[in-house]
DNA sequence: GACTGGCGTATGGTATACCACATAACTGAG
DNA sequence: CTCAGTTATGTGGTATACCATACGCCAGTC
């Protein structure tokens, strides 16, 4: 027809069920879920009703969202929101650990010059003092750091699994970045870390990135305000 | 009533959707999916139908395992079993290794004596011979022997998702162990992964692993049969 | 004979009604 | 007043009907 009317390829896959699904799991990470006042109990009809949609999709966001460990669907009870407890959280960022350390060798093999370069200017925008400054600022440059060297592994799957795992930690940040002294170390190691990319230093990437995680992690296992009792009064009720 | 009729203690957690879940995910391993003329395409109708149960709970089985990445859904078109790529394959042999790794790391510090012994027993079942005779027997050992080194990392989520990756990669193990000279080197690879893990050297177990591993994926990449090609031209239809 | 357009059918998406069980609220006997 | 038994209500689970789109089929046209 008329040439000058070239349109949208149509996004054939919407559905109601994958917007809720984006729309509920949002809410979710911006729910304070680890203060003890916040109710974690979600109503599928109060949902589909707020949302003016049926059950159905859903439904069908909600079973999503359990298998990725946000909710727990309980038969006849309700849908909770879940805590992660102190034990899940070391193991997440163990994981996480595991997956980074493997990309940061993957990236000394396979990333170019420019691109681990591109990290240095990442790494280095924020010196020692403004991060004091700017936690939160400097709390998403650090997330993207450590995702753009899970991108220079060319290794998707590295990246999808730790990118869930990441969702999951956002609630945990706020907690944990709190502290001031950290940061400015942070930024030093993730300068190790790109020295040793740069070298073309599998093992010592590999290395560097597995024991600066693994600092985060001991760094939370001794502070980290225990609310499993919390957990679990009410998941009991 | 009766005192003889004492019967289960009723599992309330149990749902159709759940048990269909497993049913399906069970059906969808055995299939011969790199068979070229199998039919990959499943019937949200005829499954209900078969089952003699509604759509609902084959549907929210089907958005489960396709989270899972083991089908595909697309509106108004049908639901798909999915082939894995080749590159797929190699990212999750990858993964694999990343996590394996960081198992082997861990179990040098948290595994006992006793439990480490256990694994000598699971390698030493086999010789060399004995191995390539039974490829399959030996396969299910073989795999059973990495299983157990995700469990004395004691991390439960290393070992979740690894079970996830041993999943999918039922079918392509049917292909890739079929090499006979691979089963002998591999025994000897485990040995070494021991020898690390009762040294306590962590670093070694780690690297032995990972190496171990890494090797099964340099050799899916150099022999696999790429079906990338059928996989497309399915994809397409 | 090739192509266009309508129409029927198949499919996944959604809405809705109903079910079984869990729990709270109520009632009445003691 | 206490507490067993009953009823009412709320919840997730399931069944079913209907919808919109994708796609093949076929008649009709040129």
């Amino acid at each position: 027809m008329a040439s000058t009317l070239n349109l949208r390829p149509v996004d054939g896959t919407f559905s109601l069920g994958d917007h809720i699904y984006g729309v509920l799991r949002e809410a979710i990470l911006d729910m304070k879920v680890y203060d003890p006042e916040t109710d974690l109990r979600l109503d599928e009809r109060a949902l589909s009703d707020a949302l003016k949609i049926s059950r159905t999709p859903v439904r069908e966001a909600l079973v999503r969202l359990e298998q990725d460990g946000f909710v727990e669907v309980r038969a006849r009870k309700g849908v909770y929101v879940l805590r992660k407890s102190h034990g899940e959280i070391m193991e997440m960022i163990t994981v996480w650990a595991a997956l980074e350390s493997m990309a940061a060798r993957l990236a000394t093999e396979r990333a170019s010059d420019t691109e681990i370069a591109s990290l240095r200017a990442m790494a280095g925008r924020f010196g020692s003092d403004d991060a004091k400054a700017h936690i939160e600022e400097y709390s998403e440059a650090n997330i993207a750091f450590h995702q753009r060297i899970l991108e220079l592994s060319q290794c998707t799957m590295l990246k999808t699994i730790a990118d869930g795992l990441f969702l999951h930690m956002r609630a945990v940040r706020r907690k944990a970045m709190a502290e001031k002294d950290r940061s400015s170390r942070s930024v030093a190691e993730h300068i190790g870390i790109i020295e040793a990319l740069e070298a073309r230093d599998a093992d010592r990437a590999a290395k560097e990135t597995r024991e600066h995680t693994m600092r985060l992690h001991d760094h939370v296992r001794d502070t980290w305000i225990d609310l499993d009792e919390v957990t679990k009064k009410n998941a009991a009720g």
